[in-house]
DNA sequence: TCAATAAATCAATATATATTGATATTATTA
DNA sequence: TAATAATATCAATATATATTGATTTATTGA
C-alpha cells in the first residue's frame, strides 16, 4: 500500500507531471536546464525531482556538480501506464533550454 | 490534465484504496453496508465516495432511501489499470456486514 | 402531512503538502 | 586551500485536503 501510495502521491501534482511528460521528451536532462526551461525556483525543482525519484519514477546521474534525471527504466506495470497516460494529455510543455552546454550553466 | 489528476488524487488516500477494492471485492454494496463494515462516520464515508465517484470509478444506483455502490463499467484503461494495482495490494479489509439486509439497516 | 431513516452537504478544525528564501553540501578549479 | 557553482535540505508560511459533528435533503410509510 505504501509504495502504490507514494507513486499516486508523485502523481497528484501538475508540475511532476508535466515534468515526467519534459523528461519523457527529451531524455536526460541536467537540474540547470529544467530550471531555465520551466523559469521554476532552484528549490521548488529539486524537491519535486526528489519526491519523483523517491517514487520510483527518476533516476539520476551525477556528473561533476551536475546531476542528469532521466525516466526510469524498466518502469513497473503502474508507473509505465501512468506515463503512458501522461503522453497523451494536452500538456503544453516548455522547450529544452540547453543552458549547461551552451553558456555552462551559470543560474 | 485535470481529469487526469482528479483520477490521481482520487487514488491518492488509504481509506478510498480499500473502499475500491472492497467494492471491486463485493460488488454493489450500500452506503450503510460500508458504513457498518468499515465502522466508519457517515459523513466521512459519503465524502470519499463522492471523491470516487466524480473522479470516473465509481457508479451509484438509489433504490428508495438507499445507495448502491459499484466499480462503474467499463472503466478506462489508466483507471483499471490502477485498480489492478490495487487487487496485488496486501490490504486488510473488512468483511461485508449486510445490515440493510438483516435489519433493514437502522444506522 | 408528519415522523423516521438514509444519504448528502456544510462549517469549523486538524492535518498534510507546496512554496519560498536561506542555508548547507558537494564538486570543481583557481 | 579558498572561491565558486550546482544541487540539496531546512524552516517558515501558504494552500489544499481530511475529519468531525451539525444540518439539510430525499424517500418511505403511518
Amino acid at each position: 500500500m505504501e509504495v502504490f501510495l507514494k507513486s499516486v502521491a508523485a502523481l497528484n501534482d501538475e508540475t511532476r507531471v508535466k515534468l515526467l511528460r519534459f523528461l519523457d521528451k527529451y531524455g536526460e536532462v541536467c537540474v540547470c536546464d529544467m530550471q531555465s526551461s520551466f523559469e521554476m525556483i532552484q528549490s521548488r525543482l529539486s524537491r519535486h525531482l526528489k519526491i519523483l525519484k523517491e517514487a520510483g519514477f527518476l533516476r539520476v546521474e551525477r556528473k561533476g556538480t551536475w546531476a542528469y534525471y532521466s525516466i526510469r527504466k524498466p518502469l513497473d506495470r503502474f508507473r509505465s501506464e501512468a506515463l503512458e497516460e501522461i503522453r497523451h494529455l494536452d500538456i503544453t510543455l516548455p522547450d529544452l533550454n540547453k543552458l549547461s552546454q551552451t553558456q555552462g550553466c551559470k543560474l
